[in-house]
DNA sequence: CTTCATCATGAACCATGATTCAGGTTATTG
DNA sequence: CAATAACCTGAATCATGGTTCATGATGAAG
């Protein structure tokens, strides 16, 4: 059906060299970017940039989901280390410290993590990543730390509601009191408090 | 210095169905809605909304406002209950919930909340419901139900966070993590786990 | 070294939406 | 009932930024 005619080679350069530029004005100043910031810094015209990608939107989806991809990455670091032992509390405190301080510089991430929230179902990237996911929740609970009635969902609302537009110390104690929220020994109604 | 000169009988009447409809429409389109569409919605031309609003920011700026003030006296009422005794958890709680749950289908209130979040200084309003926040965190602590390291920064943080986007069902499990993470009982590094 | 299918260029084109302003109305005052 | 300052109208003007396309270049095949 889609016979893959290969490019040709300067074509294959531009397509790079686009994604590339794309990239970085994306991160530096969000999706907002007018596509002939993106052409220059492409050292390319306007018009390559539509021979390559149908409309600005394609392009700015293929740049947000390459930092979707990432976050994902991470998650399944984070997952791996929780089942190999780690502290669930702390390491997942470490994952968001990390993650989200890496994403908030970075206008692309934050664009990402917006995707992530509003419609949790950006396909093949968040596949691996729920699965990661899901991994991370039943390490946690088998540790005793998470709480029992913790959810995919839960996690995907974190992603949702993270403040990346905050300054770092509002992120860090934002984290503090979620990660505090998550807690087993946190408790919804509290009657024996006191 | 500014010689108040009352408006003309008609020119104060567009004025008001000039910012009704725009609450209207702001309320339910949120703050990118044309100029054409407010003045459609108020029976008068784009130019009549110029003349009592020197840009389009100012107008947005009027309705936002009054929903932060809105958003304040409901913090208002809710600093009062709890210092009438009212359980701290449960009726902050209930703030968010009733709050939110309006807030929701609100834009306008959505894009306030962002505003709140976003630059801690919308005056006059905020400081009236920075008081009354003042009041909720000592009463809560008094009870015993508030981390004891709770500040009015962290309320601010709470509803730049607030998802608002998300499905109901979601809100309420939020609110639930969240309130879970506030409370006293929780413990942010647990070493008395087990 | 031709030839031509691909590719690149960038000025022109379009759509959207805020803002202006010349010309017509109307509340208010005497 | 003038007279006029305040007001209103809405088509025209501007600004912004995505998208197109006629024209010119160039890598690859023979």
């Amino acid at each position: 059906m889609t016979a893959e005619r290969p490019l040709r080679a300067d074509a294959a350069r531009n397509r790079s060299k686009i994604l590339e530029a794309a990239d970085r004005q994306i991160v530096a100043h969000g999706p907002e970017v007018r596509m002939e910031a993106i052409a220059e810094e492409a050292g390319v015209a306007v018009g390559t940039l539509y021979r390559h990608f149908p409309t600005k939107d394609a392009l700015v989806a293929a740049v947000v989901e390459s930092h979707v991809e990432w976050i994902m990455t991470e998650v399944e670091a984070t997952a791996d280390r929780m089942e190999a032992g780690a502290d669930a509390l702390s390491e997942f405190r470490r994952f968001l410290l990390t993650t989200i301080e890496l994403a908030a510089s970075d206008q692309a991430a934050k664009a990402a993590a917006r995707a992530l929230g509003a419609q949790y179902d950006i396909a093949r990237p968040v596949a691996r990543g729920t699965a990661a996911m899901e991994r991370i929740i039943k390490a946690g609970k088998q540790s005793g730390q998470l709480r029992a009635d913790l959810d995919i969902e839960d996690f995907f609302l974190l992603f949702a509601t993270v403040p990346l537009d905050q300054p770092p110390r509002a992120r860090e104690r934002w984290i503090e009191l979620f990660v505090g929220g998550i807690a087993a020994v946190s408790a919804p109604k509290p009657s024996n408090a006191e």
